[in-house]
Order: structure tokens, then C-alpha cells, then sequence
DNA sequence: GGCCGGGGCATTTTT
DNA sequence: TGCCCCGGCC
């Protein structure tokens, strides 16, 4: 351990040394950021820290999670696990539970997860009466999240001028009461949703001076990854804990900074100094993820941001390929582009398909990708699916240990009162609602006393809830005399989960009975692991706030398989692969049609570049469609405006973005690369067809001394901007050896041509989608030569 | 209670 | 275009 300082660079050493006073650590991009947080954790525990007076807050349980085994390796696993390490959610969860009584909630209270809430939001709007289509629910929920990020509660809300004037302006003066009906029933619920966990704890630290000062007390040093990415909320809470001693060190990039719209705050870091005077800065600017040209392509990027700390990111690496720009006609031809080039470059270079990454803006783009990749038999994997917790049966079984520990938990019932099938129906569930909302009480109140608050039901369904009523107890008298697992095992059986799952073996089935094992053995290995640590009997509550606060990232179990991997890029964030191809560089979607108002939200787009172009390693690719299926309608997309904004010497640009000789040439004269693929210019795509026109095999096309051999006529075709022809609709007009450029399939040479009048056809290879059979009649086209 | 079809809609999402 | 939600129908 002595030598552990030997492993730094001079500037991640004196971050690492300094503790006097307050540090912000600006970690450029691949600069070692992590390594700075564990070693700083080592030092401080040699020089004389206990671990429990260490608080480390990270964003996610995996960076929690990775940072907490490298520190394992440094100084042992039992030292380490004494750290006060983890996310902002689960260390405040932990506080919370123990004082929840002194900011009115029982200690087996519930956290909602996004789905919860906005259910209930839309439970309330129903409720309320409102035009849903005017009140969003998804809204409605973000504008709440907003207000409780920025810590600002029901009855503050409706003080707020501003507020309420804005909420009159866009036809929704509503909202502070939707807000204060959805707290209140929270309330009720005992329930916590994500934004609760960080102002509850707020709160508590407000009102009860004891606690906050115990805790500051006690966490004599403080330590914040991904500063850039607090809200208001976090930022606070840190504050209010290092603010007395000033032991605090907090490390980001602002560069980084790619997540306001969930009330992360970038003047956080930008200001640190006004809430920590003195504060002294340290900056990490050497990168040693990427090679030197991607890093300064994406300086160049960067640099066009003008709120930004001053910072020179450097890469003593390889000098590395330029980033390739690469066109294509259309989304479609775009997917398989890129499924050609990881085709390509795998066989050139040899790399292995997980060293591939394929980062999009949105969702949705991956559609297409998937599809390319299927059809040329790449394996890919895609992260930000829905997460194993989210899934409906296992939400359904997770309902019933919510309802366990807390009854009261009014989502958890609404889930479960009638599943598996009890015959208490919708109307039902909606007179327990509307009873428990007219007396103020919980919806389980109402469920355990009916007639007390006077539910207009028959007897038959009175019974009925009845015995739904005393299935959740027996559960509830059970839990404490069994271990969580036991329970678990219990709950499942008598709920007549179990009877519904294993009624038939449909594929459906099937695979919730796979699911439901995987929930079983992961509880049982979560009881396990407890119980070597020395807890005598774990609890459903335990388990539960693990759930409640895990994420899909955090089970990924086919890690060491060999696939491309798709994200978004907001996924991306921490993450570094070999190859990384960013896909849809276009005006309004990358950046974002809705983050084009201010110039702000365009500095957090072009950060989102950023952060995409720096997880590459080796070779980065830039990629954009010309005309892409939007709503259903082929529109014509612009490149990126960030395409413009990096400088062209760090760039491998097509002949439609201003790529010519001269700069081919420059090319080839002053950049030695490393592999082929840096030759690659952008127009430059291959099918794998072995007959493709004019193209024998395409790794002949690269010498060994990685020069190209002369364009091709087909290539030379290809780079020019073709001219706009009328569209064919004449067999005569056409023939064989003929290129046409197809809407969506881009660019082709037609093979074939046969029939007549309506039924003429025409067969096409396509150089990017392979061959298609086309109808005259139909096909969208013109021809180029 | 489940299935089908029409209509409306369409960012990013660490917890 | 494709998904999701809701309402209507069996």
C-alpha cells in the first residue's frame, strides 16, 4: 500500500495529497478519475481516518460498487466495507429509516419508484377530474420532480409567484394542487419516492439539528463523484454536512455535465468556490483512454462551449486514426453502413465484436441498427431495456412484499388486490379509493375496516376483500418469524402467484417462471450474503430498498460475451470501448429538436457529443442519414451543425461535408495510422456480397501500406454529389449497369430488369443493403449515370 | 377478463 | 412507421 502513490501522474498525486482544506478535482475525460477517488480514500484511511468517517457519494450502485472493490484491493475487503460508500439514494435511505420517526414516517416506509409515482400522479388526475391530455401525467411528474429537486414543497410551491403564474400560462393551474394531493397521499402511503429520498433528508437536517450535527460529526471527510450532475437537493445535503469542517472533495468535469434535464445543476461545480471558500482546484487533464486525434477532435468540439472551466485535455497516446465522418442516404442505409464497417474493421484489425459500441441519441434509433446487425449476423447487445425489477410479474410479486412490510402502500395494493384474479373488480378498487380519499385515510385502512368507513359493497365482495385482507396479514405475522427468503417462499405459495405462473407452459409462462426463480436466487444469495456478515435475520425491508434503488445496469450477467453494444449515449457516461461509432448526427436530433431554444441546452447537446466522442479508445466514427423515418414520414435531416463546429484537420470528412483531394492527400502524407480502418474514407462502404459491382474483395482494396488502391468508376460515382434526376417511371429508360440512388436504400446498380407496365421490376444491388427487387411502379428513386 | 383495433403520440432518464 | 393506451366487445 506504501507505494500506491508510485501508480499517479504529478497532478492525480497532489489531488490525492492535498486534504487541508476543501478540493475540487477536475477530472477531464479518461483522466483517471476514479483511480484519484480510491487512492485519496487509501491515504486518508493511512493517514488515520477511521473508514466510517469517510462518506463517498457516488451516482450509481455501480460506480459505488466498483469503487468500493478497487478500494477492497487497496486496503482489504473489511476495512472497505466499513466505508460510508454508495449512492446519494441508498446512504440518505440509511439515514432516513433510522430517524424517519422524527420527520413522521414509520421506518418500513416504501420508496415509489418512477412508475409508482406516475401512476398515482395519474390516479389523482383521474380523480381530479382533468383533461389528461392537457395534464400529462409524465409532465405533471417531471414538473413535481423539478419542484422537489430544487426543494421546494407543496405549500412553497403554491407561494411561488413564478410557479403558479407559469403553470396559469401553459393552461395548467392545477398543478400545486395535483402536488399536494400526491404528497399528502405519499404521506398516507408511507411512501418515499426517489426526489423524497433527498428532500426528506433535507428536511430532517433542517429540523432536526442533533441529527445533522451528528452526522457531520461523523463523517469527518466527504468525498462526491460526478459533482457536474447534483441537483440543488444533493448539493445541499453535502453542504449541510461538510460546511463545518471543510474536509471535503468533490470531483467532476463540467464538460460532462449531460444531465440537467433532471434538475442537475452544472453551477454546482461552477460555484464551488462561493460555498467553499478557499477551495482549491486541481485539474486531471491527461487522458489516457484515447488516441491523441480523437482527443483532439473532441477539444475541438468542446471548445465552441463558452460556459466551461478552462481546462487542456491531453493524450500522450498513439496519434491514432482521424474521426471518420461517414454519409449515408438514409437511416436505413446508416444501419447497414455501420453493420459493414464492424464487419470490416473485426476481420482488418481483428478486434473482437465487444470491441464495438454503436451510442444514439434516442432510443428508437436502435431499431434499425438491430435490424442491420441481425441481418449480418453480428451478436449486439442493448442496455436501457426495461430493468429486471420493472418487469410486470416480478413488480407483481415484489407488490406483495411491499404490502408485507408496509400495507398501507397504495400502489402495491392497487397492484395486487386482485392478482391472481379474487374478483374484486375495477369498481371496487375505485369505491376503496374514493372511501379512503373522503375519510383521509389509506387505501388499506378502508380494506381492513370496510364497514367501519362504510364501503358501499355487497357482502359478496365484502368477503372478498375479506380475505384478501387476511392473506396480507398472515403474511405480516409470519414475517416475524421467518428470514426473508422463507417469507418470500410463503408469499408466493399463498398468494396463488405461484398456481397462476406454473398454470400452463406458454412461452409467456415459461419465462416468468424464469423470472421468478431469478427473483428467488437472487433474494436467497442476498440472504446469504447478509448472514455471512453477521446479520442473524434478514429482512423482506432490506431486501426491498436494495430493489427499490437498483437498476438494469446493475444485473448485467452477460458482460463477458462477445457482442456489439448499443446504448444511448447518455448510458454511455463512464463507460470506454475500442470502437465507438456515434449514429444519427443530424439537426434536430443530435442536437435534440427540444434543446434547441437556448444556447444553453445546445451547450449540453454539444457536451452529449463530447461525452459520446471520449469513450472511444482507438477509433471513433461519426455517422449521419440524410433522409430518416420520422413519424412515419421520410424526412430530409441536415448533418449536425457539431459536425461544422470540429476542426477538419481531425476529421475524415465525405465529399458532401467539403472532404477532397487535397485534404486525402494532406492525409496521406502526414498521419501514420496505426490500422486500415483510419484509412477508410467515408464514402467508402462496402457490401459484403462477393460480386458486388466492380469491388472483388474488399480487404484486397487496402495495401499493405494501408494506401488505397484508385477510386473505382462506381466509387467515383458515388463521391460526387449526384444531381437531381426526374424519377424513372419508363422501362425504356432504364438499363443494366445503370446506378440509381433509392430513397431508401441509397445508392445501387441495377442487375436486372424484367416484366412490363405495372409489373416491371427491376433488380438492384444495393451497395450497402445487398440485392432488392424493386417495383417500377412504386420505388422512390432517380438515376444517377 | 382478455383481446382487438383505433387514435394519439413520438428525448435523454445515474436513483 | 410503430408503440402504447383505452374503450369496446366477446
Amino acid at each position: 500500500m506504501e507505494n500506491f502513490l508510485e501508480d499517479l501522474n504529478k497532478s492525480q498525486r497532489e489531488a490525492v495529497l492535498y486534504n487541508e482544506g476543501p478540493s475540487l478535482v477536475i477530472a477531464g475525460a479518461g483522466s483517471g478519475k476514479t483511480r484519484v477517488l480510491t487512492y485519496k480514500i487509501a491515504y486518508l484511511l493511512q493517514s488515520g481516518y477511521a473508514p466510517y468517517n469517510i462518506l463517498a457519494l457516488t451516482f450509481t450502485n455501480k460506480a459505488a460498487r466498483e469503487m468500493k472493490d478497487r478500494i477492497s484491493r487497496i486496503v482489504g475487503a473489511d476495512i472497505a466495507s466499513r466505508l460510508w460508500m454508495g449512492t446519494f439514494h441508498s446512504i440518505f435511505l440509511r439515514i432516513l429509516r433510522a430517524y424517519s420517526d422524527r420527520i413522521g414516517f414509520a421506518s418500513d416506509f416504501t420508496i415509489y419508484d418512477s412508475s409508482d409515482s406516475r401512476n398515482l400522479i395519474k390516479t389523482i388526475i383521474k380523480e381530479m377530474a382533468l383533461d389528461d391530455k392537457l395534464y400529462k401525467p409524465a409532465t405533471i411528474q417531471a414538473i413535481i420532480s423539478n419542484a422537489k429537486n430544487a426543494l421546494i414543497t407543496p405549500g412553497a410551491y403554491a407561494a411561488r409567484k413564478e410557479l403558479i403564474d407559469a403553470d396559469i400560462r401553459s393552461k395548467k393551474p392545477l398543478i400545486k394542487d395535483i402536488y399536494k394531493t400526491y404528497w399528502n397521499r405519499c404521506a398516507l402511503a408511507g411512501a418515499m419516492d426517489f426526489d423524497d429520498l433527498l428532500l426528506y433528508t433535507n428536511i430532517l437536517f433542517r429540523d432536526q439539528p442533533d441529527v445533522r450535527e451528528h452526522y457531520s460529526h461523523i463523517f469527518r471527510f466527504v468525498l462526491v463523484d460526478e459533482y457536474q450532475d447534483t441537483n440543488f437537493a444533493q448539493h445541499l445535503i453535502v453542504h449541510q454536512l461538510a460546511k463545518e469542517h471543510n474536509h471535503i472533495c468533490v470531483v467532476g468535469d463540467d464538460a460532462q455535465s449531460i444531465y440537467s434535464f433532471r434538475g442537475a445543476n452544472i453551477s454546482n461545480i461552477l460555484n464551488l468556490q462561493t460555498d467553499y471558500p478557499g477551495c482549491k482546484t486541481f485539474k486531471l487533464e491527461q487522458n489516457y483512454r484515447s488516441t491523441r486525434m480523437i482527443v483532439a477532435a473532441a477539444n475541438s468540439l468542446i471548445e465552441k462551449n463558452k460556459e466551461q472551466i478552462p481546462k487542456h485535455v491531453f493524450s500522450d497516446n498513439d496519434e491514432g486514426s482521424r474521426v471518420t465522418v461517414l454519409s449515408a442516404y438514409s437511416d436505413f442505409e446508416e444501419g447497414y453502413m455501420i453493420a459493414n464497417h464492424i464487419s470490416e474493421m473485426r476481420v482488418i484489425s481483428g478486434f473482437s465484436y465487444s470491441d464495438f459500441a454503436i451510442l444514439y441519441r434516442t432510443n428508437a434509433q436502435s431499431r434499425i441498427f438491430e435490424e442491420a446487425l441481425r441481418k449480418k449476423n453480428i451478436p449486439y447487445k442493448i442496455y436501457g431495456g426495461l430493468s429486471f425489477y420493472q418487469r410486470k410479474e416480478i413488480k407483481d410479486i415484489v407488490a406483495y412484499f411491499r404490502m408485507t412490510v408496509n400495507p398501507h402502500d397504495e400502489e402495491a395494493l392497487k397492484r395486487i388486490i386482485n392478482y391472481p384474479s379474487r374478483g374484486i373488480g375495477d369498481t371496487t378498487v375505485r369505491k376503496i379509493g374514493e372511501c379512503a380519499t373522503l375519510h383521509n385515510v389509506s387505501l388499506w385502512q378502508v380494506v381492513s375496516d370496510p364497514i367501519a368507513y362504510a364501503l358501499p359493497v355487497n357482502n359478496g365482495t365484502l368477503n372478498k376483500v375479506k380475505v384478501f385482507k387476511d392473506l396480507i396479514e398472515s403474511f405480516r405475522e409470519a414475517a416475524g418469524e421467518k428470514n426473508a427468503f422463507d417469507l418470500a417462499e410463503q408469499i408466493v405459495k399463498q398468494s396463488g402467484i405461484f398456481a397462476d405462473i406454473f398454470s400452463d407452459r406458454t412461452p409467456e409462462n415459461l419465462s416468468r417462471q424464469e423470472n421468478l426463480q431469478e427473483l428467488m436466487n437472487g433474494l436467497q444469495e442476498f440472504c446469504s450474503l447478509r448472514e455471512e456478515e453477521g446479520n442473524e435475520s434478514v429482512s423482506l425491508i432490506d431486501f426491498l430498498s436494495e430493489v427499490s434503488l437498483a437498476t438494469d445496469q446493475d444485473n448485467d450477467k452477460e458482460e463477458n460475451s462477445d457482442k456489439v453494444t448499443m446504448m444511448t449515449v447518455h448510458a454511455s457516461k463512464g463507460l470506454e470501448f475500442t470502437n465507438v461509432f456515434v449514429v444519427g448526427l443530424e439537426e434536430d436530433l443530435f442536437p435534440s429538436a427540444m434543446c434547441k431554444s437556448s444556447e444553453r441546452e445546445i451547450e449540453e447537446e454539444r457536451r452529449l457529443l463530447y461525452v459520446a466522442i471520449t469513450r472511444a479508445e482507438k477509433n471513433c466514427v461519426l455517422s449521419y442519414a440524410c433522409t430518416r423515418y420520422r413519424n412515419g414520414q421520410p424526412t430530409a435531416m441536415p448533418p449536425s451543425r457539431f459536425l461544422k463546429d470540429m476542426d477538419t484537420r481531425y476529421l475524415s470528412l465525405p465529399s458532401s461535408l467539403g472532404g477532397d483531394k487535397e485534404k486525402e492527400k494532406y492525409e496521406e502524407d502526414h498521419l501514420s495510422f496505426g490500422n486500415a480502418f483510419g484509412r477508410v474514407r467515408s464514402r467508402r462502404v462496402w457490401s459484403d456480397e462477393p460480386d458486388f459491382a466492380n469491388s472483388k474483395n474488399r480487404i484486397s482494396r487496402i495495401n499493405n501500406s494501408g494506401h488505397y488502391k484508385p477510386l473505382t468508376r462506381l466509387e467515383q460515382a458515388i463521391s460526387k454529389e449526384p444531381e437531381v434526376t426526374s424519377t424513372i417511371k419508363q422501362i425504356g429508360d432504364l438499363q443494366i449497369g445503370s446506378i440509381i440512388r433509392h430513397e431508401r436504400f441509397g445508392q445501387g446498380r441495377i442487375v436486372e430488369i424484367s416484366g412490363a407496365g405495372d409489373n416491371a421490376k427491376i433488380g438492384v444491388e444495393f451497395e450497402n443493403v445487398g440485392k432488392k427487387q424493386l417495383l417500377l411502379k412504386f420505388a422512390k428513386f432517380t438515376v444517377i449515370k
